[in-house]
DNA sequence: ACAAAAGTGTTCCTCTTACACCCATGA
DNA sequence: TCATGGGTGTAAGAGGAACACTTTTGT
């Protein structure tokens, strides 16, 4: 078998957001075609002299509105079948970017952001729509397994790091925080408990405000503290650099 | 920028392997070049009809004899500077393979084998080396980086998964296991402590036999129940399919 | 006054950690 | 008999899991 040098590379993301209730991601409509799934996630192909993150950057921005720096953005997977995209899907694809390629070899992202008015609007302007991740039944070529793979990403993760507060508005209320934890975990998690984990963390700031116009006791609002945490992890690191060089 | 079309793909394999005391890597030697690098990762471009699992696998036989059963693969992360491989790099690729590619995106794969006297033997036949992982100076291109980025995932999945058995023989002392999360891990392990945690596990089947012709009290061998594994696995996935359906 | 969600402590149990000596073998 | 590394138990502490009632607000 000959290299492999007539095929392409694209990037996929898998894009989550939580409304408070419940975890959604970002789906774009693509134009009509007959026998094809309508629904795709944001993707594209790479481009000359860009890198796979700066491509799916690239992308985010398009279908988002937002820049880098209101982003999470993660690599994972790379689904290389040589016939995930073949037939009428690839016609689709070399018919939109005026090219000619045999194979389109992706590598799938995850990104988190913080869902707010502004964001939804500017999705929903662009055709997109934030469908709730039970919701969603069959999507574009093999979108659909590169999302579960995200959402398998996506679950570990936010055990292992922080990265749940990519998902909350930079003031939150425990709740806020534990129901996000549900919605993604999908499992009951006691109050109690999760409260005192978090907050013995160190990295939740207390800021004083509380709901307003809530017909209960109102919550507090927190934010997360990131600076405390970088400390912590670096303190980590250096204890770790004593006795284990390689991390 | 137009969409690129003229690039190839490649993977790149950081081959580990335990002779009992230190963490080996599996380095390639290649032709002589004036000011390139002498030592690389074994590697390939990807093929037409072949996944990037496949190539790897390709690789790995043709580097270690080994087939797919004897071998422990992952992917890992993906590679995609456009200026990864340049100039002189570029230039001995092009000629390596004839073609004429501009650009070259590489997946890194990280794999895992037992260390016997065959395998060796095949190895050097090859006139590639079995070295150190601490006396591993400058490598080709960024397979320093590749390398770098594969040992900081052998440990993290050391810690949760059981491939450490993927490096020992079938009939291993719990001695030279513990040796192996010492020599990956950079630590000091309480042999105490260890032996209870391994031994409580379940994981671990005694078979009577013992060390012969040591000048100390013989250790026994064990082997590894990966069907005891299995079966608590799964018994963790069924349970955590009545509360968290998404693992 | 009532409905609705926020917030709060204690107990039990499991798991982790620290630590020091005897044992079986070959030389 | 000695040198070498294998193998063993216990106690104290930390962290996780289970569990029910009071508080504050809007209506």
């Amino acid at each position: 078998m000959p290299v492999q040098t007539n095929q392409s590379l694209s990037v996929d993301c898998a894009v989550f957001g939580f409304d408070g209730e419940t975890l959604k991601v970002l789906l774009i409509e693509r134009a009509a075609h007959r026998s094809l799934d309508r629904l795709k996630l944001p993707g594209s192909m790479i481009l000359e002299n860009e890198t796979l993150p700066e491509a799916a950057y690239r992308v985010l921005e398009e279908a988002t509105g937002l820049l880098k720096r209101d982003l999470y953005l993660k690599q994972m997977e790379i689904f290389s079948d040589p016939n995930r995209v073949s037939g009428e899907e690839l016609e689709w694809i070399n018919r939109k970017h005026g090219i000619n390629t045999v194979r389109v070899v992706t590598v799938g992202f995850y990104a988190l952001l913080k869902l707010d008015r502004r964001t939804t609007d500017y999705t929903t302007k662009k055709g997109a729509q934030w469908v709730p991740i039970d919701a969603i039944q069959r999507l574009a070529m093999d979108h659909k397994e590169i999302l579960s793979s995200a959402l398998g990403y996506l679950c570990r993760e936010m055990q292992q790091s922080p990265v749940a507060f990519e998902l909350l508005p930079k003031k939150f209320t425990i709740r806020a925080l534990q129901r996000l934890f549900e919605a993604v975990l999908g499992i009951e998690i006691d109050n109690r408990n999760f409260r005192k984990k978090m907050l013995s963390s160190g990295f939740l700031l207390a800021t004083g405000e509380k709901e307003e116009r809530v017909a209960h006791k109102p919550a507090e609002y927190y934010t997360f503290d990131r600076n405390a945490y970088r400390r912590a992890l670096k303190a980590k690191l250096k204890m770790g650099f004593i006795d284990n060089w390689r991390y």
